[in-house]
DNA sequence: ACGAACTTTCAGGAATTTCTGAAAATTAGG
DNA sequence: CCTAATTTTCAGAAATTCCTGAAAGTTCGT
């Protein structure tokens, strides 16, 4: 490995965090590359500064390319491709969990929906496919909001992180002006127990 | 193994999802198994169900209580210990997200801010140095958001992730009044380019 | 349409991870 | 303390995943 101490540091880091994902040391050292580098890189520039195969890195570039995660390009008079992540780190971030939901959450809702529509045959398989309801109404809230979280330019996004929770407040006010003025106040749900979802 | 049909699905499903992240294929079964039974389970039981070696249960039983996602409790008479998941889904969602940041935020985290405080010795070092910087501004402002929501009551959770990014326009409303009554209004970010997380 | 430059594929060896059975350790009750 | 029930450990077998070199494939300029 031919890199510069700061870079190695960061390139070894996530090498090692990739493996706790689904992806390899190498492929995850290959992305914090790129992600470092200022100038798009070719294959070769990769070889050379991680120290393992050509034929590795093709691999590695490929996983990355059916993620999304880098993308290529084309210098004028140079056959090779160069490739780079995307400039806003924001952006690599929807990428990712647009990714990850075709890959983990969709597969996972329609293997709960198929099982919700049978009949359990047992007092076991009751519970089962009630245990299976909650999980998939939890999965169905948290994919749409953040689908719909995904909308949002970055400066709002980043808005929105930054006020958290204070949030809730919002909803007290809301509420609370409501019951003051006789409307059709909705009912703040306060029990606790199993959520409905 | 020997499983009713709907829970056979669920549990092989998680058996392969869990081999896409960290965790072994058997964690992950056995964790599908507990979350769905209604009773707490022993490491016989899961055992006999899942079909692999006492010794294997043993350690993915091990395992679950180092994410503390499995509780350990006694049935009186019984000196066999009985595994089971917390009740509350979102509990579940909780706790996973506190694990993950203490094994894989943190370290990166420290990774980072140790680059930071480096002197980059060159043009490409500071480059990667600011790239840094970057990841590291939105992992605190992500981390912080998910801290700060972990704080509320499942009701309450639910209804913020219900409203979504329709929040949003809260904001807006807000910071038009602010310039229509002429106050001190604070200027809405709108630029692209680079945050400056 | 040929050859050079570059990329991809893939069989099989290397490395890593997972799983097992046997043995050791722990614990509760007598 | 001793014993039997139960759990844990761990060395190595089995399975899986990763990586490489060699060969095949592609593409572009001439």
């Amino acid at each position: 490995m031919n890199l510069p101490p700061l870079t190695q540091a960061f390139v070894l880091h996530f090498g090692e965090m990739g493996s706790r994902w689904g992806i390899s040391r190498t492929v995850g050292q290959i992305y914090a590359l790129l992600f470092l580098a200022e100038q798009p890189l070719n294959a070769d520039d990769i070889t050379e500064k991680l120290g393992f195969s050509r034929s590795n890195v093709s691999m590695g570039l490929k996983e990355l390319s059916s993620w999304r995660l880098v993308k290529l390009q084309h210098k004028p008079g140079d056959r090779r491709e160069y490739f780079s992540t995307p400039e806003d780190i924001w952006e690599i971030v929807r990428i990712l969990a647009e990714e990850r939901r075709k890959r983990e959450i969709d597969p996972t809702l329609s293997m709960l929906r198929q099982a919700l529509v049978e009949t359990p045959a047992t007092e076991d398989e009751r519970h089962a496919q009630a245990r299976m309801a909650e999980m998939h109404g939890l999965i169905e809230l948290v994919t749409r909001w953040s689908e719909d979280i995904q909308k949002l330019e970055t400066q709002t996004l980043i808005q929105l992180l930054e006020v958290g929770s204070k949030v809730q407040k919002v909803f007290e006010i809301k509420d609370r002006l409501k019951v003051v003025a006789g409307g059709k106040s909705r009912r703040r749900a306060k029990s606790e127990g199993p959520a409905d979802v």
